[in-house]
DNA sequence: AGTGAATATAAATTCAAA
DNA sequence: TTTGAATTTATATTCACT
């Protein structure tokens, strides 16, 4: 349960700007996930997630910087991931149960990469780029960010 | 008063892993700094500064990521800095009063650039570099720093 | 504008439980 | 090991004042 509600918070606090424990907890709760402030407090310390001052004047749960304050190295994301491959235009990427929205979430935001859309599944992320080229020279990128870390 | 602060405050999380703005609030008292819990709040709101989960299982405050997160683009790092130069093997990097120490704090994190030493006055900040060449090298990437954000 | 005292709100932890 | 209810603790904000 705890690992696809992880995968599940990283998608909620990168599509939405999410302010407090409480909205987090809101939001699972619609979809399906019965949880309290408490478990989501603890959700947050172990995928590292940060409040961060907004833009609005507010403030938002956001994923913390790589690796440097994340001590063990434990960014959910090179957790996550077990695999990392691609065929003609298209990547796909393989995860822990539960985790490849939280994935497929995470990498819609970076810009600038020849990523033409995604689909996640429970398990499983579907890149499709723009060729081949694109696809090749992605893989080695996720393979890297997924190592190191 | 308040500009100071902030330049100690950097140079205060970036030395001490600081857990609580209580914390922070003595260790401003401890530099000569009266403030309270309330005007810290708003001091870490303003620098964008972030509660991560630390390594030894508590938390610690950070610098936030550059950009994304702090939509105005109001790094204090690039706000408060006004100019840099260099000449042979020194870098000098001219501050708002107050600034440097948490200027020369943050970039004494900053690895593998040839950095030998740093002294920081009120509003300035010598950098020793190990040569001429170095120092040639790291100019370019500071005025990038303190520009885009 | 910037601040502190008091307060309201949010988040972390304790303790019991499954 | 994971969780929720209750609680403690931490943090943000309000309001008055400078």
């Amino acid at each position: 349960m705890k690992r696809s509600r992880h995968g599940r918070i990283l998608k909620i606090i990168t599509e939405n700007p999410i302010q407090t424990q409480e909205q987090l907890t809101e939001a699972l709760r619609n979809e399906g996930f019965a949880v309290t402030q408490a478990t989501v407090s603890r959700d947050i310390k172990e995928l590292g997630l940060v409040k961060v001052a907004s833009a609005e004047g507010g403030y938002r749960y956001a994923q913390g910087k790589q690796g440097r304050e994340n001590g063990h190295g434990i960014n959910m994301l090179s957790k996550a991931v077990t695999s990392v491959e691609y065929a003609l235009h298209t990547v796909v990427i393989k995860t822990y149960a539960g985790m490849a929205q939280g994935i497929a979430a995470t990498l819609d935001t970076m810009p600038g990469e020849g990523v033409l859309g995604s689909v996640a599944g429970d398990d499983t992320v579907i890149l499709i780029m723009k060729n081949e080229e694109a696809a090749a020279k992605f893989v080695p990128r996720l393979e890297r960010m997924f190592k190191n870390i």
